[in-house]
Order: structure tokens, then sequence, then C-alpha cells
DNA sequence: CTGAAAGCGCTAACAG
DNA sequence: CTGTTAGCGCTTTCAG
């Protein structure tokens, strides 16, 4: 591999100056620049960006975080981040920790040692407190339900919430069923209230055989929508927990002749691949990938401007409500 | 950030030892290498990567470099590869070219500043020939149509083409079209040839006005289908280019009251993730995104090792055929 | 077993 | 404008 030094062997300059040369300084000759860059160029020079790294003391690296990079929701939210990070001239690590705290450790300590100049991370489970804040580098959450003092970034799901039973309101429903997803997670529990609250201002009952809780899965949703049409006062509408459980209810409304939207009107959140899809058509309150992604990078960057003074930053991203065949 | 100079001094030794202790050289005292380590601890002491690599002139990152992450396919391959990657100790850099050839480039350059060890690329487009070969590195690609002398991997669409064309015979269907994708992608010749040849071997006659092109979208199932249905001697069945086209299709028949599988069988290549959703239900020929991803890695460390000297490693994966609802 | 010393490839003062 | 010099943090001989 060709180093600055044969370049300068070769161009008879010291090798400072074509390190000059090279970084377009403007205190160089243009004929040397000129006969550096022709020499780099004819001599296949490519620059060692870890020499680089070493002596500036920066990577130009952000490590981005993710439970599943094949989940589609973290996807999206990865290439967004990854092409946000690409317009602000730094290079993304994509580091996946399968769900496994042990893993996440390991990943986060795999990052600090890259010298990477920023993380932005979607926690796999609650973090040992101050875990975060020792790494000693800008960090951007997408969780807020942190003990710590860090940055996060998030969906307004009250906003969403409103946004979901306002339209299945709007639309002429009056029982509205909550199918939601596990019961501690913070993002439920905030759409459940806002859920109850919306039925509230709008004179509706509040009715607790209508909610239920349960695991983000098809066969969930189908369970408990057989559940609910089976009691005396069945809900002629469902808000679920996220467009896998709405899959579970559709699922079921599909295979048991239930007209949708006309006998049961159905929405889900998350706005995931398929529910847009022709052939399944859900209704539901988009996450914008894009914005969630580019808003951290964004956090991010302010965070690696102000190091080491951590500013923390609460951001909320505007759901997106999108109405398909099934409301 | 605290360096091992600052740890040989509180310990009194010289940072050679320290730097033997910390990576498990035996030549060191267990009393030193004792305290070294508890030191080590206390200070909150991170390795440097950077300056490892730099010396050690070799940094233990692969690049993944594809046209789209989120792309749920290409997304299962990189998660593969960065699996097998974590479980060989390498860190994966993972790229989106978002199918820009420029940007592919501008991405291979950085991965070589970056000095990858090696690179697994799903190119956009034809490259020059020779550029990749310029690289002096080690790479795979996900695609054999290269003029470029390099190790490829991929499915046995020959393979997965003959697995659909078979289970349709089987099934009984007899006048099978093949609404493929676009003409000039060099799977879709190899699946074409397939189905020609596996129709023959059962005496079924090629019929050419079953035979069609188009891009790799659902609109173009749909149409396609529909003027295929429209026809004096219409198909039984359809072998889809892709699954996305098979949604078409599907999507088609189940508007226009066609049974399905009765009236109509319908299979797709691929396996993507909605394929198997019980709202779709799509019988496929899968490419099994794991098998992929790790003889991917496996190819490009056997080069690694090998490098400079180029082994060029052809890989096919057999398919797998999924049967579900829609044959 | 341990220390001294020589770099890895590059940037950044500091003098000329 | 250009050369000299001093590192960045670490590994690795080579002598003790």
């Amino acid at each position: 591999m060709i180093t600055i030094k044969d370049i300068a062997e070769r161009a008879g300059v010291s090798y400072a100056t074509v390190s000059r040369a090279l970084n377009g300084r403007s205190d160089v000759s243009e004929v040397t620049r000129q006969r550096i860059f022709e020499l780099a160029r004819e001599m296949g020079y490519q620059p060692n960006a870890i020499a680089r790294s070493l002596v500036r003391k920066k990577s130009d690296i952000i490590a981005v975080i993710v439970p599943d990079v094949s989940n589609p929701f973290f996807a999206d939210i990865t290439m967004a981040v990854n092409a946000a990070a690409d317009e602000a001239g730094f290079t993304t690590m994509i580091c996946n920790t399968g769900w496994d705290p042990v893993k996440e450790q390991e990943k986060l300590r795999i990052m600090v040692e890259q010298r990477v100049e920023g993380i932005i991370l979607k926690p796999t489970a609650f973090i040992r407190p101050g875990a975060l804040e020792a790494l000693n580098l800008p960090v951007v959450l997408f969780w807020h339900a942190m003990p710590d003092d860090l940055s996060y970034i998030e969906v307004d799901h009250e906003a969403g919430a409103r946004l979901a039973v306002n339209h299945l309101i709007e639309r002429g429903y009056r029982r509205i069923a909550y199918v939601g997803g596990i019961e501690t997670s913070p993002s439920n529990q905030i759409r459940l209230m806002a859920y109850q609250k919306t039925l509230q201002e709008h004179s509706l009952a509040v009715d607790t055989r209508l909610i239920s809780y349960g695991p983000f899965r098809q066969e969930s949703g189908y369970a408990r929508i057989a559940e609910l049409l089976k009691t005396a006062k069945p809900p002629d509408a469902v808000f679920c927990g996220n467009d896998i459980i709405a899959m579970g209810v559709l699922q079921y409304a599909r295979e048991h002749d239930l007209a949708v939207p006309a006998d049961l009107g159905i929405i889900g959140f998350d706005d995931i691949g398929c529910a847009s899809l022709p052939l399944v058509g859900l209704s539901t309150v988009s996450q914008p990938r894009d914005k969630l992604g580019c808003a951290a990078l964004q956090a991010l960057m302010r965070e690696i401007d102000s190091f080491p003074s951590r500013g923390r930053q609460r951001i909320l991203i505007e759901p997106e409500l999108k109405v398909r065949s099934t409301t």
C-alpha cells in the first residue's frame, strides 16, 4: 500500500508538503500541488483513514445500534440515519444486538474502542443506570423510558393514539376496543391513556372489557378479537397496539366473513411495509421512519458539537394517519 | 481518554509491559498482570482500536455494501453476514448505495480508506471491469454476471425455477405462464430457460404467448395477468419473476373472484416477509438469506486468508420450495 | 520477565 | 511556500 512518503520521494518534496497538498491547504504552490495530485493518482494512492483518525483524534464514524436490523421498522430508521450521516460526511457502523443485553454491552464496548464520535441506540431493555453516561460519548436514544439523563427521540404516541381514535369516531364507530401490546411497554401505556382520554372527550364511555393487553403478535390479535366478538356487547371497531396485532384481527375478520370496515373498523400502529399492500390495505398510524432517522442524526450532531457538555434533547415526531381500506 | 501510558505510570512499569499484560501475553509475571488489569479497570481504560489497527495493519472490519438495506431481502442478508462476522470476531460496516453507481464508487473508496479487510458487495449495476480488482482487496459479490474474475455467491436460480415448475405440474396445472422480471436481468434469463426446459421434460408445450417480461413490480404483475386471462387459451397457473409480481397477480385474482389455487395457481420467487402472512399465503421459492449471508462471509474469510492470491469461488445456494395457499 | 526504542501513516505546529 | 520535528496510542523486536 502506497503512502505519502512514497509520493514525497517521487516528487522530491517532504511528505509534509504532500499531506498539505492532498488536504487542499492553500499554502502550497500550484505547480507542486499539481505534480503531487498527478503522482497520487498514477501511483494509486489511497489515504489511510486510520492514521488520519489517530492523529486528528476524530474518526468521522458514528454507530447505530438496534436490536434487529432485519426488522423492517429498524431497517428503515437505520437507513434514514445512514443517509443523513452520509450528507454530513460521516460513515456509519451499524450494529445488531439481537435483543440481547449482553451483546448490546459488547457492541457498545467495541464502538467505544473504535472511537466512534457518537452513538444512536435503541436499547434492548432497561440499561443499568449510568452505563451509558459512563461511555463518555454523545448518545441519542430511540426510547425515552430511561432513568439516565440522555437525549431521546420518539414518535408522539399520545398524538398517534388520538389520531387513530378520533378517526374511528369520525367514521361513526362508537364501541371502540383497544387491543394493545404488552402491558409494561411504555408506549403502550401512553397510547392507552390517550385512547381513554379521547373517548371521554367525545362523551363515549370507556369500557374496560374492551381493553386488552398481549404480545405484539398476530396470533395475539386473532385470539383477542375472537374473545371480544363473543361478548354480549362486542366492539364495532378496534385500535390495535401495532400493525402486527391488527393483521391478526383482520385475518380473523376475513376468515369469519365479518365485513371490514362496515361491521368492524380496524386501525393499527407503525405502518409496516405490508400494511400498504393492496391485499392487506390496513389503516394505520404511521411512524415516519425517515423523520425519526433524520432527527436522530441531527440530535446526535448537536450532541457531538457541544460535547462534553450534555444538553438533554427530548424530541417527539408527529405521527401520520394512513387511511386505507379497513376503516 | 486514558491510555496505556497512564496505566504504566501508575503501575510503575513501562508501557510495553502494560501492552503485553493487556494482550494476554504469557511473558508477564502474574503479579504485575494482576495489578495492571485492576488499574485498567478502575481507571476506566478503553483500548484504542484505531491505534492498534495502525500498527497491526489490520482493522478486523469488513464492509457490506448493498443497494438498499431497507429492502427486507438485503436487510436479511446483511444481518446474516453481520451475525456470522460477529462470530468470527469482525466488526461490520454496512453501506447503502441507494442503487446509485456513483455512490457505490464513493462507498467503495471510503471503505478502502478505512482499511477494511474485505468487502461483500451487491453491485448496483455493471461495474467497470477491473474496477473491483483495482481495489486490491478481498471481494465477494452477490451477483455472478460480472466480467471480473471475482468470487460470487448466489441462489441457484435454475434449481429454483425447476422446483417451482415441477411443483405446479405435480399439482396438475398444465398451462403454466411465466410472468417474469425485466428481460435483461441475468437471473430472470436463467429462470426462463429452466422453466422452458422443465416444461419440455414433462412433454408440455412451451407457448411463447404465455411468457412475458416486465419490471419487478406489483402493477406489472397485475396488468400482465389481466392480459393473459383475456386470451383465447388462458393459463391455469403462473410462475412469477418474484414475489412482488406474484402479489400483483394474486391481487388481480382476488379482485376478479378467480379461485386461487383452484382456477389459478400462483407461485413466486424470493419468499419476502409478507408472502408468509396468513392474509397473503403466497407459495414461493425461498432464497435462504441466512445461508446466503453465512456463505458470503465464509467465502470472504477464505479470500482474506489467502490474500493476495485470488481463488475465484463460485457458490450456489440451494433454494427451498415454500408451499402455501396459492398452489 | 521487563525496559528501551523503533515505528504504523499521517497531521500540525514551528521555523525558515 | 516548504522542510523539520514531534507526536497520535499502540505493538513488537531486541536487549538485557
